[in-house]
DNA sequence: GCCGCCCGACTTTTT
DNA sequence: GTCGGGCGGC
């Protein structure tokens, strides 16, 4: 792509005048469109940090910054604000979350702290019916509600509406807030405090939103709330490509924003730059089935390449070695075919194994995206819970973690008579342990351990506040894990040597990467912040729960992609296979739920995803029989394969791609018999 | 109360 | 194929 823009782009970018919608269709060069923009925003005078983009991961914002600092030097890029709304949401709650009594220190409870605290405030071990309340109330949080303004509709709602009550206590008791409170509690104050709004509304003077069709109802009140009556901003989004509309967010965005802001000014981009014709026609033809918000329609001028193939296999395991097949023979056909060019996208995660299997015996080496992550692990979990604690004292999820990480001879009864003990007197499990009348609901022993225990996280505390810069910051954290004696734990805990290794390793990344970040040359660290100053091992701490992206982080390696399709989204490969193109599979179908409209639509913009992938092969793979839970039954074409129109392609494209091949054979035949003549 | 065995299920995921 | 839950036995 050079270094150009075409009309549409370049419409998008010099439009500074007032908001404006950008439908960057799959493959349209929206990054470029945003990076520019905001080139042009600096020109037009703007400062760097009156600028802000927001993304929705932290990867995605620290390829921004990556992007824009190419074109506007280090300088501009790092005042900056390139940030995901999670972090904004973070960064304004540390300057303001004392009007919401929330100290400044406040702790970030992970999903996993939200289950246990949810199982706690609920009374209940059942994981299931926790996670049930969890996944409820997530979404009414994100609708805006909170406990007192939630309207259930059945039983099970109104029991999640009382958990939802206790948890908010509960929270405002540890001075947590969880993911969606980075959100709403933002939200909250921008709404009700003029001064607040003024505060920001000055500071971010222009605003990106990149995947703007992924927005939930409150990040779009805030957005709203953000942008002020000036409403200088440009929102980058896709409506064919919103996939998330069962963890909250909402076309809704999107229809609403014409008729909200009637002045706003819709751009279209149109032009595809990563996909050949065929590939593109059947990603327009599949798409052609949804009812359109918006008119657009992708062309593009790289030729029409290779038809689409649909591979019809017997089951899993033929279609696992068909992709084998297939990427062994593409690989042959000579060229530069890396590993790293394919992908193999399917609809749920458990779907990677079949693959994963013939990969291995075939030697192919692959990555599966989008699998645990680098901070779910349980050893990574531990040390953040220590991190966390000392944070935040009143943290009492991180307490009973980390008093219990490694164990230290402080058991269940003894916690659980200081859990009642802190629950008398309305305090942290933390406050609890210094006071002094302790010792009448715990024998000495227990106290001496405690107070151990509290003396040796108070000096930690002490220790990492004023531990700055990398190298110190590691001397410091080695020496905890030394203190603690973490290696050992991990050893005894461990039935496998081979895995307690492996998880030895990844503390002492976490270690490196810790004090990394503590050394103040880190210039992408997802937006966050954009001091240079060096920091200290409790600052650092303070922010690792939202940033997760360490195994993301992985340099580029020549490997084959398993990938489900929502993960793949806002990314490309030359050579894409989609496995499972079933009925039941893709559009997916559980026994229980029927197909609404607007779910099938959903599952159609995720095959359009998924073809939209594509650069130059695209494969459709089909099962003739499938599995299903413990049985096989017959597999059904997606009907998604029909509506991709293929034989029309075919009929109309066949005869000029045959002729082609024709006179390339020709071609060869005379070339070869050249070649042959000299040497007679 | 805990351990072990058996059976069943098995969307999508970020922060 | 694996994980988790539930049930039954010790």
């Amino acid at each position: 792509m050079a270094d150009t823009l075409n009309s549409a782009q370049m419409e998008a970018v010099h439009h500074l005048g007032g908001p404006c919608l950008v439908l960057a269709g799959a493959g349209s060069g929206k990054t470029r469109v945003i990076t520019h923009k905001i080139a042009r925003l600096l020109e037009a005078g703007y400062a760097p940090g009156q600028i802000a983009a927001i993304t929705f991961t932290n990867k995605a914002a620290q390829e921004m910054r990556e992007r824009a600092k190419a074109l506007i030097g280090a300088r501009a890029a790092k005042n900056l604000v390139v940030s995901t709304f999670h972090s904004l949401g973070v960064r304004i709650l540390r300057s303001e979350g004392e009007k919401l009594g929330l100290k400044q220190q406040f702790s970030i409870l992970d999903s996993d702290d939200v289950l246990g605290v949810l199982k706690d405030a609920g009374s209940t071990s059942d994981n299931k019916l926790a996670r049930r309340w969890q996944w409820t109330i997530s979404l009414w949080k994100n609708g805006g509600l909170h406990s007192d303004t939630v309207q259930p509709e059945n039983d099970d709602e109104r029991i999640a509406q009382q958990v939802m009550k206790r948890y908010e206590e509960r929270l405002a008791a540890y001075q947590a807030v969880d993911f969606d409170d980075l959100i709403g509690l933002p939200h909250k104050l921008l709404q009700r405090d003029a001064e607040v709004r003024a505060k920001w509304q000055d500071t971010l003077r222009y605003l990106l939103v990149d995947e703007y069709q992924d927005t939930n109802a409150i990040q779009y009140e805030m957005l709203k709330l953000l942008a002020g009556e000036r409403a200088m901003f440009t929102a980058v989004g896709d409506d064919d490509q919103s996939i998330y509309g069962w963890r909250g967010a909402t076309i809704d965005n999107l229809r609403r924003l014409p008729q909200e802001y009637p002045q706003l000014k819709v751009i279209p981009l149109e032009q595809n730059y990563r996909s050949t014709g065929h590939i593109l026609r059947a990603a327009n033809a599949v798409i052609g089935n949804n009812p359109k918000l918006f008119e657009k329609k992708l062309w593009s001028d790289l030729g029409d390449g290779d038809p689409v193939q649909v591979v019809e296999c017997d089951n899993e395991e033929h279609e696992a070695d068909r992709v084998v097949a297939r990427i062994q023979s593409l690989r042959g056909q000579g060229g530069e075919v890396m590993f790293k060019d394919f992908a193999v996208l399917y609809r749920a995660n458990h779907l990677a194994r079949m693959f994963e299997k013939a990969l291995r015996r075939a030697n192919i080496p692959y990555k599966v995206s989008g699998g645990q992550s680098f901070f779910d692990r349980a050893e990574i979990k531990d040390l953040c819970a220590w991190l966390r604690l000392l944070v935040n004292n009143d943290d009492d999820p991180a307490f009973l973690r980390a008093v219990t990480t490694p164990k230290r001879g402080i058991g269940h009864q003894t916690l659980s008579s200081l859990g009642e003990f802190s629950g008398k007197w309305k305090t942290s499990l933390y406050e609890a342990l210094f006071a002094e009348s302790l010792g009448t609901v715990l024998n000495a022993r227990a106290v001496g351990s405690l107070h151990e225990f509290g003396r040796y996280v108070n000096d930690l505390e002490y220790r990492a506040r004023h531990t700055v810069g990398a190298e110190d910051a590691k001397v410091l954290l080695m020496g905890w894990l030394k203190d603690i004696d973490y290696e050992k734990h991990l050893y005894e805990g461990e039935d496998s040597e081979k895995l307690a290794a492996s998880r030895w390793t990844n503390v002492l990344d976490f270690v490196d990467w810790i004090a990394k970040r503590c050394g103040g040359e880190i210039e992408n660290d997802g937006g966050l912040s954009v001091e240079t100053e060096k920091k200290s091992v409790l600052e650092v701490a303070q922010t690792i729960s939202v940033i997760i992206s360490l195994a993301e982080r992985g340099d580029e390696q020549d490997v084959v992609t398993l990938s489900t399709l929502h993960a793949s989204k806002g990314l490309e490969w030359p050579h894409v296979m989609l496995a499972g193109v079933n009925e039941g599979l893709l559009p997916f179908k559980s026994d229980d739920d029927e197909m609404t409209p607007e779910r099938l639509e959903e599952e159609r913009r995720l095959m359009y995803v998924g073809i939209t992938r594509a650069r130059r092969t695209l494969a459709v793979n089909v099962l003739r029989r499938r599995k299903k839970g413990r049985d096989t039954i017959q597999g059904i074409p997606s009907r998604f394969i029909a509506e991709m129109k293929l034989h029309e392609a075919k009929a109309h494209e066949d005869p000029r791609e045959k002729l082609k091949a024709l006179r390339a054979a020709a071609a060869k035949r005379a070339e070869d018999a050249k070649a042959a003549e000299p040497s007679k």
